[in-house]
DNA sequence: TTTCTGTTCGCTCATATGAGCACGACACGC
DNA sequence: GCGTGTCGTGCTCATATGAGCGAACAGAAA
């Protein structure tokens, strides 16, 4: 095909400036230029396909958006955020993905709903960047974990603290030693009136724990020697305080000694948002996928693209 | 103003794509994702106004499109083509400009139309570059200046080769000795033919010369030592073989012994192409402008940006 | 020449679109 | 409690726009 000649040039582009940059309609330009409408609207097509007019889509911040929408297409999410990191650390991928936790909450969270946080350093991430959301409800949806020590309640307590509403903390461990521990901790008045309030949480923020590396829950069991079996029996993911094998089953085994939401409360809560990526997270992302228990997720770039080559 | 949250900017995204690049109407993106269309006009205008969809107008090849429109305004031309060159060598300038003239009259020249062509490096540059027009006629402007010797015809010869039309020829010196000689080789059966053509020619394409440096007619007059009383005169440029002054009025002194098509002939022709750009130009462009004789103008981009800012 | 074919143009008419308006939700101040 | 201003929303209706059509023309083939 032959080159556009120069004359012809100008008038593609003064057109498509007239139409795209001024906001003059066809009809007007037409007018100004003495040619038809037709005439300028076949100028616009034409300068559209020879690429004299280009139409770039791209959304500021760090949201890779074509990978968005191929996961939500694909694992059928009603929400999917994909994280652009300059470098793939997990030290970077955490802090991103609590910055477009922050966001993404910020953003959703409607007035006087009640909000569920999980415990995990993304979220704690998240609620140092966040900075304004609406009046809300917080329950702590799970215990503290060990490794965690004082920083376990942080992203409680200060997403509370912004937020201005009523915070309804877990001061308890992730794990208790035995099911009878476990059992006397709720009884406790404090905790009893977190846990009842676990069933109108709205939205809950949970974090995807790997197994058996990047878990807080395996971490904790590690050292009474725990994990190994739970390992055996296939758990490669945890959401919250709910176990996931490979193909996304929920593993109850150790439900009687977690505190903390339960599987069944999670799976009753319209809105749940899983966050987790990074290096070695892959699997147990794609577990919590298949279990169907998020209804957003919220990983990295690389973490999308491998779920998608799946 | 908060920066535009990610969730939104997903459905942003997802919406500009629809509409721009897949060409869908706001009606069909309204239907397909359940809103109402003035909700998704909002989505549109956001995503245009925040800049998540960027609309750039870029010509390929090497038109300035802002200079061309912001001359053709200021100096009331039909057309200006500027032409932007890598390097600004004359050498460099004049290949450009030939080969946008080249495009310019591939383009405009319709079937039998009558092509006036004035000798000159520029438009020997043209005819090697020009590789289609149509059936016309061509008619030399100008006789042949002495320091293009055989060359000086060149241009006509290539352009009515392609063309296959009649080729109308001014065998003559640009300019004769004196008054005389001039009337005797205008009586030449074979100028007679070709000046009485001159009045039929519809589209006349001249070089722009450059006093005292950069013409081909003061060149032709410098050995004879009558190049200086006519810069007295106050010639600054030339247009085939028409002197201006630097206020753009023509300058008659020499029109009994130049060869070519008179001022008045100019004139009448009904487009007028006027080439020329370089370096030391400028004020000859000037002038030529301010005579008003072309309707369109092929220069260089640093000669339209001078011309600009005078 | 005639005929065919492809291109460009401007038309009609159904549809899409924009401007402006009215309504309801909400936050704020008295 | 009650205005009152500001949003976000979807409406109406006049206008702009796109799809598809036939006329006019040019160049190629017969």
């Amino acid at each position: 095909m032959a080159a556009t000649p120069p004359q012809e040039l100008i008038q593609l582009a003064y057109v498509s400036k007239r139409y795209f940059k001024d906001g003059r309609t066809r009809v007007q330009i037409a007018e100004e230029m003495g040619l038809s409408r037709f005439k300028v609207a076949r100028l616009i097509q034409k300068a559209l396909d020879t690429g004299v007019v280009k139409i770039q889509i791209e959304v500021p911040g760090p949201i890779d958006v074509d990978l968005s929408l191929e996961l939500q297409e694909k694992f059928q999410l009603r929400t999917a955020l994909v994280v652009v990191t300059a470098v793939d650390t997990d030290e970077q991928i955490r802090s991103a993905l609590g910055q477009v936790t922050a966001d993404l909450l910020s953003e959703t969270v409607r007035e006087d709903e009640v909000v569920g946080l999980s415990a995990g350093r993304t979220l704690i991430e998240m609620s140092q960047q966040i900075h304004a959301v609406a009046h809300c409800d917080v329950v702590q949806l799970t215990g503290v974990a060990d490794p965690l020590r004082e920083r376990g309640m942080m992203a409680v307590n200060r997403f509370s603290a912004l937020s201005g509403g009523e915070l309804y903390s877990l001061p308890a461990p992730l794990v208790a030693t035995d099911d009878d521990a476990a059992a006397v901790m709720r009884r406790q008045p404090a905790m009893q009136r977190t846990l009842k309030r676990m069933s109108a949480v709205t939205k809950a923020v949970v974090t995807i724990g790997s197994w058996p590396h990047g878990s807080l829950l395996h971490d904790s069991l590690v050292p009474s020697g725990e994990a190994a079996a739970l390992i055996a029996q296939g758990v490669v993911a945890e959401i919250g305080t709910t176990l996931l094998s490979a193909g996304g089953k929920i593993i109850d085994t150790l439900d009687n000694r977690t505190i903390g939401m339960t599987a069944a409360e999670l799976q009753a809560v319209p809105e749940v948002i899983a966050v987790g990526g990074g290096q070695h997270k892959l699997s147990a992302v794609r577990a919590v996928l298949a279990s169907q228990l998020p209804s957003t997720l919220v990983t990295d770039a690389a973490t999308a693209r491998a779920l998608l080559r799946s």
